[in-house]
DNA sequence: TACGAATAGTAAGTATACTTATTAAATTAT
DNA sequence: ATAATTTAATAAGTATACTTACTATTCGTA
C-alpha cells in the first residue's frame, strides 16, 4: 500500500532547484566565455531570431524567443542603443514595431558565435559526450511538452526537424 | 579532417536556450501550483533551508540555496515582512544577522509541501516515469560539475548521500 | 459605418540575480 | 596594540521576467 503521506524532500534535490541552479550556471558561463561583446543570452537570442526570421515585430520576436510581451520592450531598447537593431513603425499597422538587424548587429552575431559555442560545451563539459544528445531531447521533451505553461515560443519547429 | 570553421547553429537548439525556457515554465508551474500561498521558488528554497539548518546567517543561507550575498538580502526582506522568518543580530559578531524560522513560517512549509511536489511531478510529466532519474542526475552533474562557474552552493551534501 | 472587441506596445510594480562600491565589525600581521 | 586585511551586510545600478493596467490602432459585426 503507498504511502499516501507527502514525505519532505530537501529543497535541493528537487528539479525545480536544479533547474534555477543550472540556469545561473548557464548564463554566467555565457557571460565569461563572451566577455567584451557585452551580450546578455536572451539579447543574443533576440539577435539571432532577429537574423533567422528578418523584420518581424516585438510580438512575433518575443513569441520565437520565448518572452513575455512587456519584456521584449526593454531588451529591444538596449539593442537599438548600441545601433544593432532598428525599430520601425509598421505603414500597414501602426501598432506594430517592425525590427531589422543592423550590419553592426550582423556582425556582432558573426564574431560572437565561436564564443557562444565554447560557452555551451562548457556547460555541458561535465558530461559525457555521449549523454549530451540524450540531455538535449530531454529539455526539449520538456519545454516542448509543458508549452502551456509558460510563454511558450509557438515552436516554429521541432527538434527533429532541424537536428538532421 | 574535421570542419574547424564554426557553424551558426539555431539559437534555439542551444542548451543555453533550452534551460532559460526550461527555468520560465519551472517558475511558471511553481507559482501555479502553489498560487494561494504567494511563495516563490526562492523563497521556499530560503525557508526549506532554514528548516534544514536553523540558526544560520545571510551567508551561509546564500550559499545553500546558491544565492549572491547581495540578493539574499531581498529575499529575506519579503520573508520577514510576512513573519515567516526572524533576523536578529548576532551577538557573538554584530556583522552577522542570524535567521530563524517562524512558526508561521514552519506551518507554511507543512502547508505548502504537497503542492511543491505536485509542482516538480507536473515538471517532469513529459518525461516518461523511466528518465526521472536519469534527468536528475544529469543535472546534477552539471551543476555540481560547473560549481565554480556560479554563486554555487558549497554542495552540502551530494546526491547519492541524500537519494538513499 | 459606427461601435465593441481584439491586438501591439508601453508603463508601473514586484522579484530574482548579477556587479561594484560602501560600511561596520572582526581578524591577521607587524 | 595598532594597522591592514578580510568579512557580513547593504546600497545602487543593470537586466531578465512576470502581472496588471493603459493607450492607440485595427478588426469584426450589427
Amino acid at each position: 500500500m503507498p504511502n499516501k503521506q507527502s514525505k519532505h524532500v530537501s529543497f535541493d534535490l528537487l528539479p525545480g532547484h536544479y533547474i534555477r541552479r543550472l540556469q545561473q550556471i548557464s548564463v554566467a558561463i555565457f557571460l565569461q566565455e563572451t566577455e567584451g561583446f557585452g551580450i546578455t543570452p536572451v539579447q543574443f537570442a533576440a539577435l539571432s531570431a532577429l537574423k533567422e526570421f528578418p523584420q518581424i515585430d516585438q510580438k512575433t520576436l518575443a513569441n520565437t524567443i520565448g518572452l513575455d510581451a512587456s519584456t521584449i520592450g526593454g531588451v529591444i531598447d538596449r539593442l537599438e542603443s548600441r545601433d544593432l537593431v532598428k525599430r520601425n513603425l509598421s505603414e500597414k499597422d501602426r501598432r506594430v514595431h517592425v525590427l531589422t538587424l543592423t550590419s553592426e548587429g550582423k556582425h556582432l552575431l558573426e564574431d560572437i558565435n565561436p564564443q557562444v559555442l565554447k560557452a555551451q560545451q562548457r556547460i555541458l563539459s561535465p558530461l559525457k559526450k555521449s549523454q549530451h544528445a540524450a540531455l538535449i531531447e530531454m529539455l526539449d521533451t520538456l519545454v516542448n511538452g509543458n508549452n502551456d505553461a509558460s510563454r511558450a515560443p509557438s515552436s516554429i519547429k521541432t527538434l527533429e526537424s532541424n537536428i538532421n
